[in-house]
RNA sequence: ACGCAGAUUCGGUUCAUCGCUGCCUCGACGAGAGGGGGAGGAAAGUCCGAGCAACACAGAGCACCGUGCAAGUUAACGGCUUGAUAUUCGAGAGGGUAUAGUAGUGUAACAGAAAAUAACCGCCCGGGCAGUAAGCGUCUUUCGGCGCGUCAGGGUAAGGGUGAAAAGGCGGGGUAAGAGCCCACCGCGAGGGCAGCAAUGUCGCUCGGUCAGUACGCCUCACGGGUUGCAAGGUUAUGUAUAUCGGCAAUUAAGGGUUGCUCGCCCGAUGCCGAGGGGUAAACCGCUAGAGGUGGCAAGUGAUUGUCAUCGUAGAUAAAUGAUGAACUAAAACAGAACUCGGCUUACGGGGUCUGCAAAUUU
């Protein structure tokens, strides 16, 4: 299984991630708010771009915000293969966006990744 | 030893699994494999000073801002070092704070009679007791004397519980009472000698009789200050404008630039010709070897400097340097590079080393 996460799976464009934020639909689940934009597959293979944020506006720290960030990243890199073994073939682009003011263990970020993860793979 | 003071230093480590980034080698510049790099003492705040870059540059006056003891140090500084003076905390080792000038000028809460002119209380002097006010007691035969009170006048700044600060201090003389009014000593100021590069210190010296209040401003003086910051700025690819630039013609006027204002200076509407390029967070350069680190020796009290040797030490771009588990040992503190240096300031769990202090306690 294939558990690297290179820059090329990392969402960069500017227009892609405009076009996320206007025209995606969204959902909760604590303490990650996630942003989702789905396409259909032009060679019936899936593809997923994602991009991690936190905000300034709820960790003041720039120290904790590169903990938390890494730690998202880290749920992403160890879960996407649910993604991957989804049943219908997207190109998915996708922004998991921390919120929460407290520095909040690996344990919870990763149960909160894996869920939005087995919905989106639906 | 415990406890203090100063300086300096460390800023988790190891293993396992899974990852990220750029460099080198193989491969084809790709995929992939291997190797060896990968946050800090403050990377932070952005408070000073520089380098570098672009733009501006015609100067003058005024404003504005910053700095303000001396000498040294440095690329530079408002930093640092050593020293001076005053003040303050500490038993001590030591620590904190302040510092141009005073010619002029303003303000000083509360308290206090009064915050710098001198008034008030008080003290003293001689006079009146009626005209708007006040006489009384006592001695005396009376005139009148004495004492108290009171009224206005004059002389005083010794005393007046305050305060951050009260117009030199103490003693003697002097006086109606007092006062540097006079004198001695101390203090203060000026000069001179001596010490020091200097700030300044000091004196068996000379002069001055009062010369010196404190705090914060205004003010004055000296020195310094062009603006914007790597999203600076440059190269390449694509190439449809209204930006922008140059030339010519035309026009002197709105406006613009020159840190703010005034003067001065410069550019100018529009047309034609030529150059040019917005966006794509495009790619690359800038981008890390630098006033560099470490060690030795030498100079210096020191900041620092000189010289020799040696080391190669992050360059990301939506942004890498990590996650999980285990052990040491206890879920380490503050905290994350963004062009680069020198400082300052602020945050910080827990240690290590060196030097010094010694009031109390223990050995």
């Amino acid at each position: 299984m294939d558990k690297r996460l290179p820059k090329l799976e990392k969402l960069r464009s500017f227009g892609a991630i405009r076009r996320l934020f206007t025209e995606g639909r969204g959902g909760f689940v604590y303490p990650l708010r996630y942003v989702v934009y789905a396409e259909h597959s032009d060679n019936d293979e899936m593809s997923v771009e994602v991009l991690f944020s936190t905000p300034k506006k709820f960790l003041k720290r720039a120290n904790k915000r590169n903990k938390v960030r890494r730690r998202m990243r880290e749920a992403y890199r160890l879960n996407k293969h649910l993604l991957y073994t989804s049943e219908d073939p997207r190109m998915l682009h996708v922004a998991l966006i921390y919120s929460s003011k407290e520095v909040i263990d690996f344990n919870t970020i990763e149960n909160a990744t894996k869920r939005i993860l087995e919905n989106l793979a639906k």
